[in-house]
RNA sequence: GUGGCUGUAGCUCAAUUGGCAGAGCACUGGACUGUGGAUCCAGUCGUUGCGGGUUCAAGCCCCGUCAGCCACCCCA
């Protein structure tokens, strides 16, 4: 076997058929992002490293991003998330961007992580903010952002919602508990493990931390008490607003929910699937200070990410996947000799200039083997013409699905393809 | 970075205690010389991921290495 040159680890090939799916996926996320307002935009994929060491959390610019030093040395990094991207694009024309800004994106983003079940190296990534406003409404519009994407694509509420909760609602009843501030972080990280542990190994895990056996009490009642979120009028005012928006079926209170990220501090949300069986699907919050750490004023926002690797688990496990055609063409146009080849791309061209998608047969193999590429293309419609046809100055067209075939003048061709591609029952 | 499982034809997988590397699908050709998805027949396809070791003999056992998958960590 010829040795085959492997990919970069954690990275996918798209073929056609993969490629119509991302496609597919974009078109949906432009369709709701779209219909809330919000404009497309992109960062660089390239970013010096000091603009993460700026805005993101230690682990994720040591451990995770792919950099390395440019020929003139400055260390670079390939974009492991696009919000410092964001807030320094922000923060250069801080001023003249009219507020709010509503602003998405998708594009890949890289992290050297040890690939696995939903996690490449190399993905896709949905980004939607929402900055310059800070209120419970604006929380709201991004679930509402999110729940319609899920209920676009046809994902129910029992099989993927949206897991909120709000840190400042934690940390008052953290300092109510008589947790110290200095420790939030380490116990926001241990809320986070409450489902991934079994509860005496969480509680063991809990005092070696150094939290007091009153603490952990206190702390594993409030992970079980769905209806803490009445305590806080923020989440009060966003659930108010999230049935509004109508779309409170996707939408709930957990209170295990805290997101790993630091700079998160109001609300948080993540989408699951209701089995548990996948990471999570999107992930977000309200950050108070976006533009601050790269040098702007202070400029609140919201923003969230979905990547697109779990989400199409998540439509395949749901048989929400859809099957895009992949046909190369609408036409193929067939050879019947080495002496006709220039027939052929006349035809093809002809067809062309009416707008048709048309594929050309490129050698004079047997006609059989040619339409069953056809078949195999996917390709509708087939032109023929042999010594048959070229004696009346005419063509053949073939339909592959109805095995139908008509002959008509040459000058006729692209009039009559153009009326069949078009005719929607063709389609 | 830590641990587990798996690498055999283009793809999916067989191969008994170590004993001649196989099948289905796909592909190519033919039956059928200008009419496709069916059927039948025939044919091509391998340094068993790579390197070393044990053995008369290794796809199988041992060591190393690479790759893939899964879990931990973290996160989309």
């Amino acid at each position: 076997m010829k040795t085959i040159i492997s990919p970069v680890k954690g990275t996918r090939d798209f073929y056609p058929e993969a490629m119509a799916l991302r496609q597919w996926l974009y078109g949906e996320l432009a369709r709701v992002s779209r219909s809330f307002g919000y404009q497309e935009y992109e960062g660089p994929c390239l970013e010096s490293l000091a603009l993460y060491e700026a805005k993101s959390g230690e682990e994720l610019v040591k451990e995770q991003a792919f950099c390395f030093a440019d020929r003139g040395g400055d260390q670079i990094a390939l974009r492991p998330e696009l919000t410092p991207s964001l807030a320094r694009m922000v923060a250069a024309r801080q001023g003249q961007l009219p507020l709010p800004i509503r602003w998405w994106s998708f594009g890949p983003f890289w992290r050297y992580e040890r690939p696995q079940k939903g996690r490449t190296r190399e993905f896709f990534q949905w980004n939607v903010d929402l900055v310059g406003v800070e209120s419970p409404e604006a929380d709201a519009e991004l679930a509402a952002v999110a729940a319609t994407f899920l209920r676009n694509v046809g994902l129910m509420p029992s099989q993927v919602y949206l897991q909120v909760n709000n840190r400042r609602l934690v940390e008052t009843e953290l300092a109510r508990l008589g947790v110290a501030s200095e420790q939030r972080g380490m116990v926001f990280r241990l809320i986070d493990r409450r489902d991934k542990m079994r509860a005496s190994e969480w509680d063991a895990y809990a005092a070696e931390q150094g939290l007091s056996a009153s603490s952990i009490r206190g702390i594993a009642l409030l992970l079980e008490d769905k209806e803490l979120w009445k305590k806080s009028e923020e989440l009060q005012s966003f659930f108010g607003a999230v049935k509004a928006l109508g779309v409170e079926e996707y939408v709930e209170y957990d209170p295990t929910i805290v997101r790993g990220l630091d700079y998160y501090t109001g609300t948080v949300f993540e989408a699951r699937d209701r089995d548990g069986e996948f990471r999570a699907v999107l992930g977000g919050g309200r950050y108070d200070n976006l533009v601050g750490d790269v040098g702007g004023d202070r400029l609140p926002g919201f923003g969230f990410a979905m990547g697109d690797v779990v989400i199409q688990l998540v439509l395949a496990k749901f048989g929400r996947l859809p099957t895009p055609r992949t046909a190369s063409a609408q036409v193929l146009v067939t050879t019947f000799a080495a002496s006709e080849l220039n027939t052929s791309l006349d035809l093809a061209r002809r067809l062309r200039e009416v707008g048709i998608l048309v594929e050309w047969y490129p050698k004079p193999d047997r006609l059989p083997k040619q339409l069953k590429y056809a078949d195999q293309a996917g390709i509708r419609f087939a032109v023929i013409c042999g010594p048959d046809e070229m004696a009346r100055s005419s063509v053949s067209l073939k339909d592959l699905a109805t095995r139908e075939q008509i002959e008509m003048k040459v000058e006729d061709l692209a009039v009559e393809v153009r009326r069949r591609v078009l005719d929607p029952l063709m389609a």
